[in-house]
DNA sequence: CAGTGGTCTAGACCACTGA
DNA sequence: CAGTGGTCTAGACCACTGA
């Protein structure tokens, strides 16, 4: 009996390989489902999470459709060196300050911990193409992730070390985003005027179990990056 | 036997008029079907819904809980309309300007058209609650729109008119956002400073087809403002 | 009309939580 | 340990599509 993953996941492999040609129709849910060894609920549930991956393209009272090539997967999850590479720029970073420390009422609330609790924080300013385009506060539980603090996030991606070294998975996040004027230290570490504007966004990430891996916040300079979204009804 | 979308809607109202509490746990699920009449996989699908709205919060075999009032809500595809009254504002607009000109260059390749073609421009100042909030400005294909141009669009959501006159069903948009200052103009029409920061986005919309239906820009004042996503995998 | 996706049901088993 | 959410099954009925 395979599981709504397990059945994505052979899914995409089919359509990764061609297996399951670009553009034509998958095979009718019944035969499909029967054909994997499940019921046709946990098939509807791994090809909607494919379409929202924007894999396939459900068709109401029609076959669902393997997606075309050209079709912009959404880019929905990335890290800032996944991002900034997908750009075709080159990120790096520089560690402003990364110690164990103690959760404050706000960090205590945003990580599900107790006031007082440990945690890692991490602040890096981040750079494309070697210039500073972004200022990042990180705050992680220590009791989870105590073993990242010798670890060299300077060249790699915070997420790509947890899942490579910890096994976990940031899987969702929920972020807010808005519009501020840098403050004068702000605008000092980035080498622009004080009062420019900047992206602030404030992020809580998740692993695939729920728990909250990260709190953080990211300040994009306003006069070089422009975030995107793709959105669906 | 009610559906999922009846079920949705009985709880979003019992949350909403303080029947069910914030920060309270919501019956079992087993329980809660019953009295409802439907099943308990039906209710999860309703749940589903109100917890990806940030009505609700999951919690992995507890009970899922009210959220407390102060949660942003996931605007995952929504009108301005449709968000401010899902954050609890009553939303209006002043129509600014309507009318039909053409494409220059950088309008006819948003919208996929000639230079030179007839398209429809709308300008909306968007209120929250009597408060300026938003200042909209949205080209049309007029092949297709034409017949808007008479519409009352100050008390109703574009979207929603396109979707009930016209069967067109806005399904998909690709979206920018990026932090700007408030030239002297648009801080005068907001009632605010000049230089303030303020959000702005570039938004391309999509039918279910494929074809652009608008593409809009939105600035929205950085001191009223946040705008709220949620990322996945 | 048959084919097909969309929705719903009743019941089962599992893993985790917390008393 | 009972309580609870997470997942899966087998089958049913519906509405829409398109030959």
């Amino acid at each position: 009996m395979y599981t709504r993953d397990q059945v994505a996941d052979q899914l995409r492999k089919r359509i990764e390989t061609g297996d399951l040609k670009a553009d034509s129709a998958l095979p009718p849910e019944r035969v499909l489902a029967e054909s994997l060894g499940v019921s046709r609920m946990t098939l509807r549930v791994a090809i909607d999470r494919l379409a929202e991956e924007g894999l396939l393209v459900r068709r109401p009272n029609r076959r669902t459709l393997v997606a075309g090539d050209k079709i912009s997967r959404s880019a929905s999850f990335m890290s800032f060196s996944e991002e900034m590479r997908a750009r075709g720029w080159r990120p790096h970073s520089v560690i402003r300050q990364m110690t164990a420390t103690v959760a404050d009422v706000s960090v205590a609330a945003q990580l599900n911990l107790e006031v007082g609790a440990k945690v890692i924080y991490l602040e890096r300013l981040r750079f494309a193409d070697d210039e500073p385009l972004a200022l990042e506060r990180v705050y992680l539980p220590y009791a989870r992730f105590a073993s990242l603090l010798g670890r060299d996030l300077a060249s790699q991606s915070l997420y790509a070390v947890m899942e490579r070294e910890l096994g976990v998975r940031p899987a969702y996040s929920e972020e807010s985003v808005e519009a501020v004027l840098l403050s004068t230290e702000e605008a000092e570490i980035f080498g622009v005027a004080a009062g420019a504007p900047a992206l602030l966004t404030r992020r809580i990430t998740r692993d695939e179990e729920g728990n909250v891996v990260e709190a953080a916040t990211s300040l994009y300079r306003g006069d070089r990056y422009r975030m995107a979204l793709v959105r669906r009804r």
